[in-house]
DNA sequence: CGAATAGTGTCTGTGAGACAGTATTCT
DNA sequence: AGAATACTGTCTCACAGACACTATTCG
């Protein structure tokens, strides 16, 4: 039998992201435990092995029952681990990344949760700072050839917003009439029949995503 | 305190890939305990706290006790856990995948160890056809942007072994003047000054890594 | 010399950026 | 009408595939 294995933490930590003032943003908790109690930090808990069926199922309770968030967009990022990550002792971490639009943030208020622009999510305890960095690395990354900037608009946006959304989580400026070719090109998104925004001098046609869940593209956007 | 973190297995499971006859092939080692004694699985182990300082650690003691490998490429996949996919209770595996070429493979014959054609490594225990699947397409996706393929070859390698190593990751067929007008454009590998490869009718040039680590391209290949 | 593979030069089609031009709504 | 934003059409340039052509070695 193997000697090694007691005492090890397994935690999931989890970076919602979102956008605020249209720059993206993080949102941190502040803990009310030790260790660092007080501290902002990211979403996280034990893994609890009689009721999770895996990390993901942690990751989804854990955004239930601290944030009050249900559906959301959420994947996994990577496991971070270590003896020194965690004071308590060798942990170690599943950490996911979450999008959730703006609009869906309302839970969120009543429960000390901060929303912080990701470049300013820095001195986080545990390797939170890590974590976070990874996770926007994956976001620009993924994001320049998949749907994944679209799940941090409402169910229907324009494409003008679609747009704005890529740039913004890519950090890029992309050429509109080029975005549009490209985007009925992928067809990836469909309009909504007869549905306009009108938050705008003219209406423009509202897109929805056909597939509920990821898409990936051959190339880039 | 929180209550339900005890008892969680905590695992590494490393996918060696290599190439075989030309297929990309997997590292099977027969197990030698329960579970599935005897059966042919990825090589892996239990995470010893006291001894390895993360799990890439983890991942690569247990390659070089059980492989006997020593500088190997190798990076994290992603965490697999859940009640069932080990008999003996909920488990956690952080899973690596690992490059190796095949000329390095010496170590193993020694082992138990069988190298199967990665499509073939179906029926193993655990959810080891999950994370080679996985795996493979990791090495599909990331293949097509980084110098990932070139891990598979050996230290020098002349533009022919590198195209038909991408080839071969990535499944397709590359236009040769094209591709060695990328690598020029690229250049992340680099002529080694006045070395030729002498197996073909005429000397081909030969080329390294200009970096020991991964590069990530903008576009693909 | 011919076979075989390495490596180069050039043509062409496709696709992306640039940007002008048209459409629709509001004040 | 004019402003503002949505959307479309077209020009051009760059790049990738195709492929012919040259280079070098061996038998």
């Amino acid at each position: 039998m193997p000697s090694g294995e007691e005492n090890v933490i397994l935690t999931v930590d989890v970076t919602l992201f979102t956008l605020q003032r249209g720059a993206l943003a993080v949102a941190l908790q502040r803990r009310d435990r030790a260790p660092f109690s007080g501290r902002p930090a990211l979403v996280g808990g034990y893994v609890h092995p009689e009721e999770d069926r895996d990390t993901m199922a942690t990751a989804l309770r854990v955004l239930r029952e601290k944030a009050g968030l249900g559906k959301v967009f959420l994947e996994q990022l990577m496991t971070f681990s270590g003896l020194n990550r965690d004071p308590r002792g060798w942990s170690a971490s599943v950490a996911y990344y979450a999008l959730v639009p703006e609009q869906d943030l309302a839970p969120l208020a009543a429960r000390e949760i901060l929303i912080v622009p990701a470049e300013e999510a820095r001195g986080l305890p545990f390797d939170h700072d890590a974590i976070v960095a990874k996770g926007v690395e994956r976001l620009r990354g993924k994001g320049s050839y998949s749907s994944l900037p679209a799940f941090l608009l409402p169910e229907t946006f324009t494409l003008t917003q679609l747009r704005e959304m890529y740039e913004k989580v890519m950090g890029v400026s992309l050429n509109d009439s080029a975005f549009r070719r490209k985007i009925e090109e992928l067809h990836f998104v469909e309009p909504v029949e007869g549905a306009y925004s009108k938050v705008t001098a003219r209406p423009a046609r509202l897109y929805r995503l056909r597939r509920p869940a990821l898409t990936e593209f051959d190339r880039r956007l």
